[in-house]
DNA sequence: TATTGTTATACTCTATAACTATA
DNA sequence: TATAGTTATAGAGTATAACAATA
């Protein structure tokens, strides 16, 4: 099938945009569902996972917030990565409410195992030669930058 | 919560693909859900009428294939799309087992609001300067025309 | 025999609302 | 009263397997 939308852009940072979209569509999308298909997780458990970092608990409600869900699905979704031993549930010092999640070691390693998948560059930004690879990053550098990230 | 992954990348490209997956999750995401909650849609929903092009009918099976889902779990999101008058399914004059999804006027109002609503680009890439907003569109489309697409 | 689309089944994700135990 | 997390519920997406109609 072909493309999604029509052409016409209405500045060079909107069709930037489309083909970076049409990027993470045809190559993204499809290494991460194979990626988490490789180590049995869903794809709300992959990113909850990419999300908690090792050796540093997070309230379930900040979760939820990272993974832009209600906080009642986060229930079921830790309760099914807890049950394959990769995150843990602590109570939390201060405010005997809130639930701390903690990755474990065998929950670092699928974690690690995933980010290896997903870090190489796809071909078509692979084959780009060095000085356009730089020139990418270093706009994108740029563009994160003027937002306030990083 | 903080990003997901620690740095160390491989090569530039590996380094803006990363760049590229924050984008697209800081403010391609939230804009998607946005959108589709605007018009009603559920992502599977959105992204089949996002790639059924009005005048231009195909089978459910292309579809599924778009998708990257099942041919059975076609039926239920075109049913649903069908309910709402979206879109129409019409046989095949070739081959009987064969139906083909058309977007009705309807249909296509919505996908057309829906596009609009995406194309523009989000801040971080707006704000950046005229050269670097032609730098970045000339570098991606490379990379797309190196690997054969478009 | 093989293929297209549907149905049946079971599991997961999702939001909403009601509940608990804390604060 | 308000908040963190759970439970209950209902709707939607997902893959697998079995099926009907057609090729």
């Amino acid at each position: 099938m072909a493309a999604a939308a029509a052409p016409a852009h209405a500045s060079p940072a909107a069709e930037a945009w489309d083909l970076m979209a049409a990027l993470m569509q045809r190559y993204g999308k499809a290494r991460f569902m194979a990626a988490i298909a490789e180590l049995g997780l869903s794809p709300p458990q992959a990113m909850a996972l990419r999300m908690l970092r090792p050796e540093h608990p997070v309230p379930m409600s900040e979760l939820a917030g990272a993974l832009g869900c209600d906080n009642s699905n986060v229930t079921g979704i830790v309760d099914r990565l807890e049950d394959r031993g990769l995150v843990e549930r602590r109570s939390a010092p201060h405010d005997r409410r809130v639930k701390m999640l903690v990755v474990t070691a065998r929950g670092a390693e699928v974690r690690r195992r995933l980010a290896e998948r997903l870090a190489a560059a796809p071909e078509p930004l692979a084959r780009l030669g060095e000085d356009d690879q730089r020139a990418l990053r270093d706009i994108l550098r740029r563009a994160l930058e003027l937002a306030g990230e990083r």
